[in-house]
DNA sequence: ATGATGACCGTCCGTTCGGTCAGTAATCAA
DNA sequence: TTGATTACTGACCGAACGGACGGTCATCAT
């Protein structure tokens, strides 16, 4: 409330480095210590996912890192490219999947069963920036980029499911593009309710098992080509 | 832009009712013709669905049904009121079906099987609202209100597959909770994506023939319970 | 000591937000 | 013609929004 209260918790504290739950700890960098655009960007995509972007003030997020409302737009030129950024993070990592995916030898349903694996462990490495890439929607210039980006990686797995199709290893009753879209619709879905173990062995309820999701990308894959059925 | 626009729209045109694409066509009721909360909620969940709840402001909603901003608040009393009233319709739906089916006689499995079902017929039925539905993330009262009925539907779905794994129709190598938020995860991301056919034969990239998305459902539980791979 | 650097503050702006209110306009039944 | 019913207008309010601004402060290498 008072006007001094942002200058008096600045100039106080032992410590240097802001006290706070943040995470603006960096090596040996010059000029005064702080947050910088990481972790910015980590608290932004945090709050973008709670509370959706829109809802979400500036200083929302200003509050919530300790500094003032001007202090981020030291940082970011406007609330929009936090998003894009945020957006790229999670559709670099899918992409370099899809590359790492379409240089590889073998058939076809491998290849996508390989896809599915590693877009699960995008989505588990980098959870938050790929939560909120799939809940954008194209109101904002930034994000139609991201939603045409989007479609180029649904239109790639589309057409790994057509060659699998082809090969005759996946079956032809559905179809192709559908059955890209339920695929990798279970992923995405995912995104809304996994979380990683944070302890001990593999309780109830959580998630996956293993490193990186494991247990949830074998669940996925599984069910897709075996079935439920026993 | 100027301000005799709204007027000399409401005075002017040969029919009484209002022109536009906008449905306030109602059947001989009492009252001055215009909208009714019905036609007022539709169009609201349009533009919550295509711009996003908090996006959209009361003043958009007015332009797209052709009357002012202060005329929306003589049918509902908050904006947050549209979603409780859409997501209500959605919820409504859902729960109907998963009424229909516990009372139904037979293994688990088939029940299980005929929820998805009825679960995609009421997607498709309802799409705008249960499309809205989805999105909503707990912001507001009346999203967390949403959230907690949407818990209990899914906590239906996993006592359903807890029982026919129990019975021995479903694989025992997944956890039935993760199971059935992979299967639902299918239908909700079809929200996204499954447009009714509006017109001729099946044709490519769409998704459902014959009523009701039949061709959804088909796929949905064809490649759940019996896999992809040939 | 000094200057460059990077982080930050406090204040203000134009605009838009959800919502209120008193009054008006069109329709039906009596 | 009157009155009940329903739909609607236009002016307005307090608050919050994203963003811009000039100035300040701590830290580094020199």
């Amino acid at each position: 409330m008072s006007p001094a209260q942002g200058r008096s918790r600045a100039g106080a504290g032992p410590g240097p480095g802001p006290g706070r739950g943040g995470r603006p700890g960096r090596g040996g960098r010059p000029g005064r210590p702080g947050h910088d655009l990481e972790s910015i960007l980590r608290t932004a995509v945090r709050l973008f996912t709670e509370r959706g972007y829109d809802a979400t003030s500036m200083e929302d997020l200003s509050r919530a890192l300790g500094i003032t409302k001007s202090a981020i737009y030291h940082h970011v030129s406007s609330k929009e490219e936090l998003l894009r950024l945020a957006t790229g993070r999670a559709l670099d990592g899918l992409f370099s999947a899809a590359a790492a995916v379409e240089a590889l030898p073998g058939r076809a349903i491998d290849r996508l069963e390989r896809l599915v694996r590693d877009s699960v462990a995008v989505l588990v490495a980098e959870l938050p920036f790929v939560t909120l890439l799939l809940r954008v929607h194209g109101n904002t210039a930034a994000e139609r980029e991201a939603l045409a980006r989007r479609r180029a990686f649904d239109q790639f797995t589309a057409s790994l499911v057509k060659q699998a199709v082809a090969d005759g290893d996946l079956r032809p009753d559905i179809d192709p593009v559908m059955t890209a879209k339920l695929l990798f619709g279970m992923v995405s879905s995912a995104a809304e309710w996994y979380r990683p173990e944070r302890g001990g062995g593999s309780g109830p309820g959580g998630g996956g098992s293993g490193p990186g999701g494991g247990a949830l990308a074998e669940a996925i894959c599984k069910l897709a080509f075996e079935g439920l059925r026993t």
